[in-house]
DNA sequence: CTGTTCTATGAATCCGCAC
DNA sequence: TGTGCGGATTCATAGAACA
C-alpha cells in the first residue's frame, strides 16, 4: 500500500454502521489494511438431531436458524477459509483478530486461521458462570466456549494492553480463561413479544474485557457477524469506531436501536459482575484425585464409627453410602452432618479432621487466586 | 469381528507393559478393536522449521512467509492423521479417545479426529491452579489446556459414569472446566541428578478423573505417548490394564520404576456410584400380580389426575388407557412421563407414590439374586 | 416493603433395549 | 437395521408471584 490510497482508504470505510449483505462479499469491497481488531462470532454449525426437554418436561429452544446449516465439513470449512481470507485482508499490518466457537466448530476455525497465515497469541477459554446443565446426564456440562487471538502474521506486532487487564483483574495478571455470566436479564434483548432477540447474544462483560484488552481508543473494530452488535456497543461505549456487517433485517433492526441508545463511557453499565468471594467449594473428591486421601482409606469419628474412602469421592460406611455428609448424618441418626469436621484420617500417628486438607486447597486457591 | 478371532486377539495384548518403538508402526501391530480406552499427549513441539519437502519434493517459491508455515502444518497434520487412525484401528466400537493439546497444536488435532470419523462428546479445558506466569506480559498467562473427549463415530457408545463424576463434583454434574493443579512437588519424577524427568508430566489427578469417568475396572487403556506413564500409573492404582507406548528410553526406564512401585486401590473402593439406569427393570404388572396393587384400585397424580389399575398392569384414565407412562404422558399434555414418581396411591391415610413399591422389590431381589 | 417460593430459560451435536 | 416404548435426567439466575 503507498501514501497515496491510504488517506483515500480510509475515508472510504462505513465507521460506525451496520452493512447489510454477505459477510465476505462486504468485507471485500472495503479497502485492504483498514481495520485495527476483528472480532468474529461466526456460525458454530451445530448439529442437533431432534427436540431436547428438561427433566421438568420443558422443550429446550434450540439453535436451528437457517445461518447455523451446513452440509458437511467441507462446505463448513471452504465457508471459513473465505471469510478468514477475506479479513486477512482488512487488517492493518499490526491487527488483530478474535474468533468465538465451541467444539463443533472452534478446531477447524483454528487450524483455517493457522492455514491462513494468522499467527495464534492464545486461546482464551470463556468459563460461563451459569450454562445450561446436561440434562440427560450424557456428558459434561458444556460449561465454556473458546476464543482465539490472534495476529495478522508469525512476528507481527498487535495491541496487548497488559496493565488495563491486570488492573481490571485486581492486579494479577490476566489469565487465559475468563469467568463471566452469560447474557441474560435485562442485558438480553427481546422482540416486542417477549422472545429473545437473537439465540447467541453475547454478553458485553466479554467484548469489555477484549476490547480493552487488544484496541485503544480510536480503533476501528469490525464485527463480521454483527447479529444485534454487541461488538459496536461495547465499542462504542469504549469510544473505538466500529464497523458492523449483518445480512438478516431482524438483527439489524434491533441493534441499530441499541446502538442508538448507547453512550460512551457509560461504565455503570459495562461493570463486570465480580462473584464476591465466599469460600470457595472443594469437593471432597478433590482430595482423592489429588491423592491426599486413597481409595480403601479408613476415616474414623469422633465417635468410632468408621467409613472407608472410594475412588469417587462417596464413602461407605456400615449398610450406608454416600457423601461425607450423607453417610456421617446415617451413622449418627442425625438429620444432617458437616462431614468435613466429623470425618478424621490417621497422619503420623494422630488422627486429623479432614478439614484441614481442604485449608490446604483453600490456601493454595487464596495464593493464586482466579 | 467372529468369535474365533476375539480370544486370539485378546490374548495377544500386551497388557501392562511399555513398548518401545514408534507409536503408529505399535499400534499397527496390535489386534484390531480390542482397547476400550486411547489417552494421548501427543508432542506440538516437532521441529517445524528445515529439511521440510513437500511429498512430490517440489520446491516452494517462497513468495510469501505463510508457505513455509503451511508446509510445517501439514508434516504434523500428515503426522496426526496416521496415528489417529491407528488408533481409531485399535479401539474397540463402544471406545473413546481423549487427547491433550494446546494452541500450538490442539485446533489441528481436532479437525483431525473429525475428518477421521470420530465424534466429540466434550472439550474439557484443564484450568491449571497454578500456571507458569507470562514473564513478558505480553500475552495473556496461558494458564490452561485443551482435552477433546470423542467417541469412534457418530452414534456410537461410549462409557460415562455420571453418577460417579457427579460425587466427585459434591452432587453437582461436573463441568467441562477442571480446576486442577500442575504436576509438581513429589508427584513430579526428578533424574538422578535433579532435573526433571519429563518435560511435561501430567498429573495424576487429572488421569484420575478422565479414567474414572470414562472406563471401567477391567477395562484396557492405551497411551501412544507415554513419557513417564502418569496413564499408566493411575490406570493401575484403579484397577484398569493399561499398555504404553514410548520410543524414548529414558522415559521408558523412569515409567518402569514408577509402575513397579504403583499398589492398585482394593477392589471394593473402586465400585464407584451406580446410575439408576442401572438398576434392574421392574414391569408395573409386578405389582398388580403380586397383590401389592389391586386392579380397580386408584391411583392419583400430584396434579390431581386419576386413573384405575387395571388386571393387565395397564391403567384407564379419563380417555386414555396404556402404561403408566403413557397415560401420565396423556393428561399433562407432556412428551414424556415417569410414572413411577407420578403415580401415588393412598396408604394409611397418606399418598404414597408407586415407586416405593418398586423399591421394595428390587431390595428383594437385591437380597435373594436369582 | 420484605422475605420466600415458584417459574422460566440458556450455542446442546443429550437413551437404550427389546422385538 | 428400524421402530416402539420404558423411564431417567438439571444448574444458576432473573423475575414474578406470594405471604
Amino acid at each position: 500500500m503507498n501514501a497515496m490510497t491510504k488517506p483515500k482508504s480510509a475515508q472510504a470505510l462505513p465507521l460506525n454502521t451496520i452493512l447489510d449483505g454477505d459477510c465476505i462479499e462486504m468485507m471485500n469491497s472495503l479497502p485492504a489494511e483498514s481495520v485495527d481488531l476483528i472480532f468474529a462470532d461466526p456460525p458454530y454449525n451445530l448439529q442437533l438431531r431432534g427436540d431436547l426437554h428438561r427433566p421438568d418436561n420443558s422443550r429446550v429452544d434450540a439453535v436451528d436458524d437457517d445461518w447455523d446449516q451446513f452440509d458437511s465439513f467441507a462446505v463448513y470449512d471452504q465457508f471459513t477459509r473465505e471469510w478468514l481470507k477475506a479479513a486477512r485482508r482488512l487488517l492493518k499490518p499490526n491487527g488483530a483478530i478474535w474468533v468465538i466457537g465451541s467444539y463443533h466448530n472452534i478446531f477447524r476455525v483454528g487450524a483455517a486461521l493457522q492455514d491462513a497465515g494468522y499467527w495464534i497469541l492464545n486461546d482464551v477459554v470463556w468459563r460461563k458462570s451459569n450454562p445450561m446443565p446436561n440434562f440427560r446426564g450424557k456428558r459434561f456440562t458444556n460449561a465454556h466456549e473458546t476464543m482465539i487471538w490472534a495476529s495478522k502474521g508469525e512476528g507481527a506486532k498487535y495491541t496487548f494492553n497488559y496493565e488495563a487487564l491486570k488492573a481490571l483483574n485486581e492486579g494479577i495478571q490476566m489469565r487465559s480463561d475468563w469467568v463471566l455470566p452469560i447474557c441474560n436479564g435485562g442485558e438480553r434483548l427481546k422482540t416486542a413479544d417477549g422472545e429473545k432477540a437473537h439465540p447467541t447474544q453475547k454478553p458485553m462483560s466479554l467484548l469489555h474485557r477484549v476490547l480493552v484488552g487488544s484496541t485503544n481508543p480510536g480503533d476501528v473494530v469490525l464485527d463480521p457477524f454483527f447479529g444485534t452488535g454487541t461488538t459496536g456497543a461495547v465499542a462504542k461505549m469504549l469510544g473505538r469506531d466500529w464497523i458492523g456487517i449483518e445480512r438478516e433485517a431482524s438483527y439489524r433492526e434491533v441493534a441499530e436501536r441499541r446502538l442508538a441508545d448507547i453512550r460512551a463511557y457509560d461504565k455503570s453499565s459495562l461493570e463486570v459482575t465480580r462473584a464476591k468471594r465466599a469460600e470457595p467449594r472443594v469437593p471432597f473428591g478433590q482430595l482423592v484425585e489429588r491423592g491426599m486421601l486413597r481409595p480403601g482409606e479408613m476415616l474414623v469419628s469422633p465417635t468410632g464409627k468408621v467409613a472407608k474412602v472410594r475412588a469417587d469421592g462417596t464413602l461407605v460406611g456400615e449398610d450406608v453410602k454416600g457423601s461425607i455428609h450423607q453417610v456421617g448424618a446415617h451413622l449418627e441418626g442425625a438429620p444432617s452432618c458437616n462431614g468435613w469436621t466429623y470425618w478424621h484420617f490417621r497422619k503420623d500417628g494422630k488422627t486429623v479432621p479432614i478439614d484441614v486438607l481442604r485449608q490446604q486447597i483453600r490456601a493454595e486457591m487464596a495464593a493464586r487466586p482466579h
